[in-house]
DNA sequence: TCGTTGACATTTC
DNA sequence: CGAAATGCCAACG
């Protein structure tokens, strides 16, 4: 495959963020539960960061396991995730998700088979 | 090598 | 719900 980044780490969630489908959202953790490090949340959030730089990485479909838009602290501070949410059929309140049960994805259940 | 930080998660109060 | 504490791991200085 390409080697964009030999960490390998950022790349793999890179990808599971790119595959996750619109108006749907998902955690750090399903992310990180997926790549194999549940334990390592935070360096998704980690990889998120450097990922602001990948136009291809929607990290606003990205938010904590409250379903909370934390990262919009980091998004620009503004309220563009929200919007962006918003748009694709996601309701937002309070910088929160809505019906986040339902708008859930969660990549070790949509995603059959691994990396 | 060490210490601090962090877009988390979980538990406890 | 909020605040505090703990764990976990990687990046940064």
């Amino acid at each position: 495959m390409s080697t964009v980044d030999k960490s390998g780490f950022f790349e793999k969630v890179y990808k599971v963020a790119a595959q996750i489908p619109e108006g749907r959202v998902t955690s750090y953790g399903a992310i990180a539960k997926y790549l194999g490090a549940a334990k390592s949340a935070r360096m998704v959030g980690w990889a998120m960061n450097a990922s602001k730089n990948r136009e291809d990485v929607p990290a606003h479909r990205v938010v904590n396991r409250n379903g909370m838009l934390t990262g919009k602290s980091h998004f620009g501070g503004s309220n563009a995730m929200q919007q962006l949410l918003e748009a694709e059929g996601v309701k937002i309140r309070e910088m929160k998700v809505l019906d986040f049960d339902s708008v859930f994805w969660d990549p070790m259940t949509q995603l059959e088979e691994p990396y």
